[in-house]
DNA sequence: GTGAAAGCGCTAACAC
DNA sequence: GTGTTAGCGCTTTCAC
């Protein structure tokens, strides 16, 4: 281990030794515990100043809070996140809170592996990002520190929170503006089933999707709900698969803006044109969207403010509220060129 | 805070009285130092994977290492950023070391909070992507940990350790390209002068770009590079001015592929075709380049080998290594769509 | 209102 | 090879 002046570190007990008082005085004034006088406060904080002390985090981790929250991101990819993160800044701005993340990397293995390296780091609360863990092992992780989880579904959980958009209605948003648009054969590219589970937001938009189309009339066999069981690199297989069949989808659902975008790309690849041949519409309304090149409609879940919620809820969980709070927000649907069939609009150059 | 289950807490302790050895025995085991039996070893070993036994990181921290190693990068929404961590990740696999991230969100004040929150909490090291501090700064992080950075030229730099590709060699090819194309009135688009210092990245492509131009016969007036001063969101207003100006450039080069996405987008708004009317390069190849609908050509400056070194030298670091070492690699064009003006193929539907 | 002192769970001397 | 023990920098009783 490279070497480390020992000799200068400024401790608490150099902040007390300065200001002349104790060290337990030191640190009331730090955790701005009761019990201090003004006068005493005074004199400590010039101290601190003065000696430009920091406190030791893995020190005040050993009995009391670290002022650390963990976040754990499925991945670094999702060009939806970031939005996620600005919310969770706006939540954590003036709080002595400091977000430091974890990259699932869309294993729960790895998932599990990082939580526990939070834990064991004594952070206090962990935020979970489109996690792939079940609700049990949540569960069980809640008894550990505070959660909030966002992209999980558990209205019932009691020992954490959510902060969710409605992923139902969402999906429901879709089919009907695609039917809107003129479109005759929707079809969704769905998650593969692999990592598949009940909470996950790709099942529920899918159940939004088949509703509505359901709901228009649409037979069971009319549903076209497609996976891509490799993962990210098996969308344009996927498509291809899809374009080739008898009955050609003339709209795809792609279930996130990654994989729309993906979508996207192998569409046309292969020649057809978007909106006229097929229109394209994704989920999360995140910043590609708006390109003049992507020109994707997408369902804007307002993850920005879903982030602050999130960061709210942990916060409150981290100061003692054990009741459970599952907060939910309605999405909207923001209409671009890659969706406009009926107004012939065609995007890009 | 949120109760903890105090008594139930596996401690280093537990496992020694459940082995049957002393504390000190386990912590060697732990941190697979020399002197134990390999009797002792399996015994230990046994007890901890029977009582699930995990080391409390702060409380190793407080003598010894953690065993985590921060990464701090710039911002979340670089699409070239994944591929250094794809290659961070490569490098720690199989070692103890697990990574966690801050976002110093490209200000050098929320850039210096990070670096000391995880300081306090104890980083055994540090990898800093595309950071915004002076040297100077670097060489006072330096001093008390090990760091090896990720887009800052320090060739002089003997306090830390980095990792790069030659920005100036990138910078050139994408003049040379730009003119073996056909296009006769390049320009380049790079990072607002307010967060530009002498060792920025951009500012070496700046100069390989505008070099290979002279080199060519190119008068000074007929170099031009435009800075987006209010950064991302200014790219577009750079853009439009550049091409209402009276020497309308026929090609732009985006220092980095996140502007050249904007500038895509820009001109293909403005009503100009890519690559017949202007030819468009960006730098880092990410993923976005590869889309049909961005078929960007950018120069690929091999990432997850560059992110791979830093973990390399990063680890060395810790280990003890004091003399410096930069590592740096040649970048590649690679060329499509977006850039192709001599054989006129026009890209997307 | 303030301070002394006992830990928190580990690591690293050092003694055996 | 193995065990004993003194801290690491804080927080938190509990006296005063």
């Amino acid at each position: 281990m490279a070497p480390r002046k020992k000799s200068e570190r400024v401790t608490i007990r150099t902040v007390a030794e300065d200001a002349g008082v104790s060290v337990a005085a030191v640190s009331k004034v730090l955790r701005d515990a009761y019990g201090v006088s003004d006068a005493m406060r005074l004199k400590v904080r010039q101290s601190m100043d003065k000696l430009s002390y920091r406190p030791h985090s893995a020190a005040r981790g050993m009995r009391g809070q670290t002022y650390t929250v963990g976040v754990l991101m499925a991945d670094m990819k999702n060009p939806f996140f970031p939005d996620l993160i600005d919310g969770i800044d706006d939540g954590l701005a003036g709080t002595q809170y400091l977000p430091l993340f974890g990259v699932g990397r869309g294993s729960s293995s790895v998932e599990r592996a990082i939580v526990h390296a939070m834990v064991d780091r004594q952070i206090d609360g962990l935020i979970m990002i489109g996690q792939r863990m079940a609700t049990v092992d949540l569960e069980g992780i809640a008894s550990e520190v505070p959660i909030v989880v966002i992209g999980h579904h558990a209205p019932d959980a009691q020992s954490f929170d959510s902060a969710n958009n409605d992923d139902v209605r969402g999906g429901a948003i879709v089919a009907e503006h695609m039917l809107a648009q003129g479109y005759r054969r929707p079809a969704m590219i769905t998650l593969g089933r692999n990592d598949l589970m009940s909470a996950d937001v790709s099942q529920k938009r899918e159940r939004g999707f088949a509703d509505a189309l359901r709901s228009a009339g649409f037979a069971e066999h009319d549903i076209r709900i497609a996976s891509a069981d490799d993962g990210l690199d098996d969308v344009t297989a996927t498509v291809r698969a899809l374009l080739e069949s008898p009955q050609r989808p003339d709209a795809i659902f792609g279930w996130a803006d990654y994989y729309a975008l993906e979508v996207l790309s192998a569409v046309r690849a292969l020649g057809f044109r978007v909106p006229d041949d097929m229109g394209i519409i994704g989920y999360d309304n995140s910043a590609p969207c708006a390109f003049t090149q992507n020109n994707l409609t997408s369902v804007d879940q307002f993850g920005r403010e879903i982030g602050r919620q999130a960061t709210r809820l942990l916060i409150e969980r981290i100061k003692g509220r054990t009741q459970a709070e599952h907060f939910v927000v309605t999405p909207r649907l923001v209409a671009r060129g890659s969706s406009m069939a009926v107004t012939g609009a065609d995007q890009g150059a």
